[in-house]
DNA sequence: GCGCCCATGTAACTAGTTACATGATTCA
DNA sequence: TGAATCATGTAACTAGTTACATGGGCGC
């Protein structure tokens, strides 16, 4: 079983939306989904090139007068096409690696006060966090720009996800330090 | 900024608790922390070569009669003051990607109908997986192997994650399972 | 004058994955 | 008979990361 090139599929989910610049899908990708999906510019300028060659996207040079030139890609029937199929497909999981978890696991071995300096960072995280998606999901509902996006339903689907993720880390933090707190006694 | 190599402080964690194979190492961590973490052998074992080689465990041979020969390895001074190290440090938090998410992201481009399927793929295997913590955390408390664990609080914090974790996604999916089901209508 | 933003790109690297091999024993 | 478990290992691979380079424009 060959491992997949997500990265592809990203960027052709991200020309489906409309013709963008490799800088611009880093741009969307950091504002939309960072939460859950990253990208960097080694690995995008590559990818993006082997798509134009594979024919999944036709490259226009947009002149910038005194600005950079930009590349701009856009999605081609055959693009499209991959990109469905990959969209259809049965969700590929792959195993993750948590290091707080593994650093909290062998937690017996150090502080208590130490862990709940993990589990209090975490939790300030995640209550930052917390708060972005409630700004985003502000923004996508009130700017025009954005209500009438056509997977606007998507990405609240997406945005609540996070919601639900960081709430239920958050109790998990609040509930572990006590523990600690307890255990110090 | 060079990466860490994680699966070597894994190691040392799980021979912390005491002396393994790494055919021991891998079954403890499928049972004890596979939910957040994954080792496979083809990695484990050179792993397990290098922590020797840098004299952070020792291996002593365990002759099997009729079966393999298995090399137990025991954690050194050295080893131990390694991973005190390492656990002691701020938690290094890094991107993660989220296939399910992304192809939700780009759910307006396939049918309603592919999305609520993938969401409830997704909800049975966090159902799956509440039962197990359950089952899990139930022998932990039993059992006199498990129930004098060192570290039996710190386990029981990060199984509380798992049980956090699944139950969130799976609000969520029901969430998300009701508002597609309108969307169809 | 400093640093950030725009914009694209390359080279070097590496941690981890996959696939394969061996061979005895136990269980259905 | 055949599959699964025990047990260790190697070779080939690769997706993605990091670090570096370029250079003009813009704001403070």
């Amino acid at each position: 079983m060959p491992r997949i090139k997500k990265t592809k599929y990203a960027v052709l989910g991200m020309l489906s939306i409309k013709p963008m610049s490799g800088y611009d899908i880093k741009q969307y990708i950091d504002f939309s989904i960072s939460y859950f999906w990253n990208e960097n510019y080694g690995n995008l300028y590559p990818v993006l090139r082997q798509i134009e060659k594979d024919g999944l996207a036709d490259k226009q040079v947009e002149q910038g007068d005194g600005k950079p030139n930009r590349n701009i890609y856009y999605i081609t029937e055959k693009g499209k096409k991959e990109l469905l199929e990959w969209l259809m497909e049965p969700v590929n999981r792959q195993p993750h690696r948590i290091e707080l978890l593994l650093k909290l696991f062998f937690g017996h071995e150090i502080s208590a006060e130490n862990c709940i300096q993990k589990l209090q960072e975490e939790k300030e995280i995640h209550e930052g966090l917390l708060r972005e998606y409630e700004n985003v999901e502000k923004v996508l509902k009130s700017e025009k720009k954005y209500s009438s996006h056509e997977g606007l339903e998507f990405w609240l689907i997406t945005l609540s996800y996070g919601k639900h993720d960081s709430k239920a880390k958050i109790a998990w933090c609040e509930e572990s330090i006590k523990k600690l707190e307890k255990m110090k006694k």
